[in-house]
DNA sequence: TCAGCCCATATATTTTCGGTATGCCAATGG
DNA sequence: CCATTGGCATACCGAAAATATATGGGCTGA
C-alpha cells in the first residue's frame, strides 16, 4: 500500500471525477486514472462505478474511504508531532529536583513551563545528593535542578541563580535574638552537615565558608536532605548552614538568620547530559533562569 | 509522505538496527539506510540516535512511531475492509419488505443473515405495493422481498417461495364453520382487494383464481396493505383472499380458511436492480430461499 | 592492533511515476 | 442521424526514485 495512492483515491472520491481530482492535485488526468486502476488491482475489487458523467464510489470504495482519510491524517499528524517534538513545541520532559528547592522553585517553575510549551507533559522526580548523578546518566531524568551544581564530565551545567547561606537554628536558641549572626559565634558549636560533593569534597560551600573564617564546627551528624537537617536542628542536635530557600520548607520552631560578614552563596544550576539534545532542555533552562534568578 | 517509508521506519524502530530490519524486510541494508535518512530529511529532525550497537529512537522518533503504526494499520485495514465488502463478507444492505411478509419472514430471516455474514449491517424499510419499484430504482433499498414479484425491465427477480391463497373472514361469518371453503360459495360476496399490479393488471393471482372458477366478487374496497384488508374484513366490509402468511399479523376475530379445489398461490420473490452488483445480494438470496421455501 | 560489527556513501540498474498524444464511448443537440 | 462534447482509458516516452552491489569508516572487544 502506497500512501500516495490513497491520497489520490481520496481526491477522486471527493471530486467524484478523475479529471477534477487531477486538476486539484495539479497533475494530468491520465496518470491519475492509471493510479486508480492500480489501486483497484491491488485491492482486487472495483472501487468506483464509472458512469458517463464521472465516477461514483462502490460499497467497497466507501469502506476504503472511511479508513483512508484517517490513515492519511494520522500519518501527517505523526510527522507534525515529530517536528513539534524536535522543535521543542511539544514533548515530555522529566525534571529532577533536589528537596531543598521543591517549595521555593516548583510553584513558580511549573506555570512558567506550561506557558512556554502549552502541550508539554511533565514528569517529576525527587533527587538526593547521592542519586542525582546516576539518574541523569541513566536518562532517568532529562534535566536536574541542583544545588550545588554537579561536576561530571558527561554532564553539562548552567548556573541559573544562587542562594545565600543562612544559619538555621531552633527558635529557643540564644543566637536567634541576633539579627545577623557573626561568624565567630559559630566556633565550636556542633554542625548538622549535608553530604560533601563526591568528586571534590573540598569544594563544599559550607566547608569553604568555615575555613575562610577560621571557624571550626564539629560535625554532629551528616544527613541527606535539608529536611532531615532541619529536623535535627529542631531536636537540638546542632546548627545547620543552609541555602535560604530551605526556609520555605522549614517546620515550625526553626528560624533562619543571615551570617554577618559572609555573603557566601551556593549555586543553583540546571544540569543535563551532554548528549541529550532535546530542545526542551533549552526551553526549560530559560524558564528556570527566569524563575530562580530573582530569588 | 510515503507509506513505505513509514513501514521501513517502524521496522527499524522495532529492530533497533538498520541491518536487522533490512533482513526482515528482505532487502539490502544500504537502501534502507538511505530511506531512513530521507525520512529524517523530510521530517526535518533526526528520528534515531546512531550508536555503535544499533539505532535508538529519539523523542521525535517516538512521537512519530506512535502514529505511524496506527496509520499503517488503518491503511491495511481499509484495504481489507474494501476486499471484505467486495467479497460480501462484510457490508451494509438495505432490505425492503412488504408488510404482509414482516411477521412471517423477518424473524427467521434476520438471524439467518447474521449467521451468514456476521459483520453485516442491516437496514430495513417497509414497502407498499405502490412504492416498492421506486425505492428499488432509486437505490433506496438494495433488495426487496416482494409478493408478488415486480415486473420491470430494470429489476431482476428471483422467486424464493410461494404462499397459498386463503380466505380471510370474520369469525362470526357462517363460512367460518367450514373447514375449507368451496369457491362457489364466494360468488357474489363483496371482496376487499389489494392493488392490482401496475404493469399487467390481468395477472393478479386473485383475479386469475376467480376467473378460472367463474366466480364474480364485487370489489367492496381497494386497500394498500394486507393489514388494511384485514381491518376491513373485521369491520364486515367484505372478504379477502390473502396469502397464508398474512395470518401471522391478523388481529383477533379474523379466521383464515383454505379454498377447496384451489391450490393457487402467490409468489414470494427477491427483487433487485439489475445493475446492483453487491455480492451481498447473492448471500441475501440464499438466506431468503432457505427461510421462505419451507413456508 | 586487528577482526568484526554496523552504519554511511557511491554507483549502476531497474522500477515506477508523471506527462503528452490519442482512442473510445455515451450523451447531447441540431 | 451525424457531429460535437465531456470524460475515462491506453500507449509511449522521459525523468525520478528505489534497490542492489561494492566499498569506506568508526567503534568495540579480544
Amino acid at each position: 500500500m502506497d500512501l500516495r495512492r490513497l491520497r489520490y483515491f481520496v481526491a477522486v472520491a471527493e471530486a467524484r471525477s478523475v479529471g477534477k481530482a487531477a486538476e486539484r492535485l495539479r497533475m494530468a488526468q491520465p496518470p491519475l486514472s492509471v493510479q486508480i486502476r492500480k489501486l483497484e488491482a491491488e485491492v482486487g475489487a472495483p472501487l468506483f462505478r464509472r458512469g458517463t458523467r464521472g465516477m461514483d464510489l462502490t460499497e467497497a470504495g466507501q469502506a476504503l474511504l472511511a479508513r483512508a482519510g484517517e490513515a492519511l491524517a494520522l500519518a501527517a499528524d505523526g510527522v507534525e508531532a515529530a517536528r513539534a517534538v524536535a522543535a521543542g513545541r511539544r514533548g515530555r520532559i522529566s525534571i529532577g529536583y533536589m528537596f531543598a528547592l521543591a517549595n521555593a522553585v516548583l510553584p513558580r517553575l511549573i506555570p512558567e513551563l506550561r506557558r512556554s510549551i502549552p502541550g508539554i507533559e511533565l514528569h517529576f522526580a525527587e533527587l538526593s545528593a547521592s542519586t542525582r548523578e546516576a539518574r541523569l546518566l541513566d536518562r532517568n531524568v532529562t534535566v536536574a535542578l541542583c544545588m550545588p551544581a554537579i561536576n561530571h564530565p558527561e554532564i553539562q551545567v548552567a548556573r541559573v541563580g544562587a542562594q545565600p547561606l543562612m544559619l538555621a537554628m531552633p527558635i529557643r536558641s540564644p543566637l536567634s535574638r541576633l539579627g545577623a549572626v557573626p561568624m565567630a559565634k559559630l566556633h565550636g558549636r556542633p554542625l548538622i552537615a549535608l553530604p560533601r560533593p563526591e568528586q571534590d569534597p573540598a569544594s563544599s560551600a559550607v566547608t569553604a565558608l568555615l575555613r575562610r573564617h577560621q571557624v571550626v564546627m564539629p560535625i554532629a551528624s551528616r544527613v541527606e536532605t535539608v529536611h532531615s537537617a532541619m529536623s535535627l536542628v529542631l531536636a537540638g542536635e546542632g546548627l545547620a548552614i543552609l541555602p535560604a530557600c530551605a526556609k520555605l520548607g522549614a517546620p515550625q520552631g526553626i528560624v533562619f538568620r543571615p551570617l554577618r560578614d559572609a555573603t557566601d552563596s551556593i549555586d543553583v544550576a540546571v544540569c543535563w547530559r551532554r548528549d541529550s539534545h532535546s530542545p526542551l532542555i533549552r526551553t526549560f533552562l530559560k524558564c528556570a533562569e527566569k524563575v530562580v534568578a530573582p530569588m
